[in-house]
DNA sequence: CTACTTTGTTCATATGCAGAACTAAATACA
DNA sequence: TGTATTTAGTTCTGCATATGAACAAAGTAG
């Protein structure tokens, strides 16, 4: 059966942990080398795997032989042990998967909102039910539900600000509404963070401690990742650099005020704009901006190369603060190769010894990707704890898919 | 006997620094309370007092009557247990002081640096043995050294950078040429992380878990604090803001460009190089500049004004990647209520809801409290970990002072 | 003087883990 | 083919750490 270990192990939180961690690293593995590479007994390892085993979280993949000495039985972790939910909350679309244990996607679907998003809390239940019934997966190995937002999450009050392209959302906070209708631990997360996050787990991030993640799209955003933490701030704002104070006085306009400063001069709408005014032709979207630059297009040329300095001077600006070990370049208009090579241009232009910039590598799935890495890594870390999480433990009690619309 | 607890506690890592940390933290204290907060069983608390007890670390203080119930005899951290040495490296003098356990300083000297700064080795080694043997403190009691150096510290490489105004350091680096010598661990850190620390410890950030701490002094550098633990970056470079790219490229010159380009108009020197330009008398220094200002002088006025300006601006950048909950502004120019007044003005100019700004209560003492909270963290991390660093457990044989010399 | 409360110790017990001895099952080589 | 070697995994014994209950000690309340 899958369950929670803590009821027979309560004393032994730390070793446990350490045997299933270095499972889960280091793929199939044998006990024996479970025990050299924790420096735990070959005992002690053999009685936690066996533990383990019992409750589905490990299961036997094979046997090695070949080498010399006794074929050793190697473990795995047993992508079925449980199940987690990722939800990608756009302004207009709704990304939903569903993954196991293992993080190897069942499916993903995509969905435009409707009326737009007035039953953001409906579809995403509906979908997600027609799921895990379509993959004959029971409500009870769903072990964790992640969400991505546009906006800033604190977690503190749990609640979301400074979403504007969000639905509305229902009047309990989105996290208890779900946490109270599915009966599972449910985590919000804004969707740049997640994007930094997944850049670490599966993108270009990976084995590197701290970096800065960079989303230029619309607008401009960052994920802030140091030694391996995502580092959410004080109120969830870290990274919130679109209303960095990059302006002087005379070019603080009411656009500019509301939006943020550097997202008036540093994202897509900026390009739009510097080209709408320099060509006279307001009436062009970003592609064709690009197009045009492609083409030798000198107003183009210049509304890219303004902004990428903005983003170097913000991306400069967070490397003096924080020191990371790189930058990665994502977004629809940051992950394009002629603004990657126009800051780096400007980034060393502008400091000595300039922070490295790479491009992200997985695109449109960070996010998706950042929520499954947060999902398995809260998953995880609960096995060996002694209880389920307060919020989950005295949580209310399984009400069924109707009651959500009363309470919307 | 006072020493380190790990070969008869093996086991007790955990438990033990719990049991040690609820004495420290919570002054003289009974076993049943330390029982009660801890969660341990009276019996278990008992042992590990004891062998506390024992080693010296803590104390008997005396017993509490008064209350219902048999009297508690309660403890607390030995003050004599061990001696840490906290060091501050000028550019044009040595502070020197040393202190208990409890936290309280013996005694503080300050030394103007001989030859400029020739021979800083032996002035600090002199120095300490001669307040080591004033207070009768033998060489196995002092646990710890810390060195706060106008410099980007390096951890991985050990190395110092970008320190102009540090004299020169032995070769093999100031670290490892110490604790040659010493036989005892050595820590180097920046002055401005150490000024962040002691704010955290016995200033402005008590209480508060993260938040920045911005020097403002012939330069300008910052301190960041994250949820109680200082960010150090990936090559210790985290809070040099003096490199942030806030000039166009026009404004950049030369010596923006090798003092960094928020310096040359953010710090004392801009003050006076802004003042000079204004009123043609470059032959003033600041503290005149302040006295002008005071008596209404127009122009000192707005060269104060300007360089608060950029203050803000670099705070409210640093807060728009950090999302801290307070801004403590320190050093000589800093620490002024001109200064907070117009920073704080500014700042509420280019953000909505800025950042909170509290001036410094620790003033120049705050890098010297921050060395001694750092050592006294450093100390009592290792108390019940199973051995000494790896440092200083291969350290080289205990080299006596004339061999400095030799080695520089 | 008795009842009650709280502190701290003693004793029996559970258990997590290590280490040695042992079994199991492969390869290496004569 | 058989023996030595190597590695994997189990069994057994023992120890250290911690718990919990019972008990002793030492105070206050009335």
């Amino acid at each position: 059966m899958s369950g929670i270990l803590s009821e027979s192990a309560l004393g032994r939180q730390v070793n446990g942990q350490m045997v299933m961690d270095c499972i889960i690293q280091h793929g199939p593995i044998s006990r024996a080398q479970v025990a050299k590479m924790t420096g735990l007994s070959k005992q002690t390892v053999s009685e936690l795997v066996s533990m383990l085993e019992e409750c589905d979280w490990v299961r036997q993949v094979g046997s090695v032989q070949g080498r010399l000495g006794r074929t050793a039985v190697t473990y795995e972790l047993n992508p079925c042990a449980g199940y987690v939910a990722v939800v990608d909350l756009g302004g207009t679309q709704l990304k939903l998967g569903i993954a196991d244990m293992a993080g190897e996607f069942l499916e993903e679907i995509r969905a435009p909102l409707t009326d737009g998003g007035a039953h953001v809390v409906e579809q995403l239940l509906s979908n997600l039910a027609e799921l895990l019934e379509k993959h004959d997966i029971p409500r009870s190995k769903l072990l964790q539900v992640v969400v991505g937002v546009p906006g800033i999450v604190d977690r503190k009050t749990r609640s979301v600000h400074h979403a504007p392209n969000l639905p509305a959302l229902p009047g309990g906070g989105l996290e208890t509404v779900l946490r109270g209708i599915l009966a599972v631990p449910v985590l919000l997360e804004n969707e740049v963070n997640l994007a930094a996050i997944g850049e670490s787990w599966r993108g270009k991030g990976q084995g590197q401690g701290s970096f800065i993640f960079v989303a230029v799209g619309t607008g401009i955003g960052m994920g802030v990742m140091l030694d391996g933490m995502l580092w959410r701030g004080a109120r969830g704002g870290a990274g919130e650099i679109g209303y960095m104070p990059v302006l002087t006085d005379e070019e603080m306009d009411e656009a500019a005020r509301r939006h943020g400063a550097l997202e008036s001069v540093a994202s897509g709408q900026a390009i739009l704009r510097l080209y709408g005014e320099a060509s006279q032709n307001p009436c062009i979207d970003l592609p064709q901006v690009f197009d045009l630059a492609a083409s030798g297009d000198e107003l183009a040329l210049r509304a890219i190369d303004r902004v990428a300095r903005s983003c170097a001077r913000a991306i400069g600006a967070s490397a003096s603060v924080l020191d990371p070990e790189l930058c990665i370049l994502g977004g629809s208009i940051g992950g394009r190769p002629e603004m990657l090579e126009r800051v780096r241009y400007w980034l060393a232009e502008m400091m000595e010894d300039p922070l490295p910039v790479d491009a992200s590598s997985l695109g449109k799935r960070a996010g998706l990707l950042g929520a499954l890495a947060l999902a398995l890594r809260e998953v995880n870390g609960r096995h060996f704890s002694p209880q389920l999480p307060e919020s989950i433990k005295h949580s209310e009690t399984y009400l069924n898919m109707e009651s959500v619309i009363q309470m919307d």
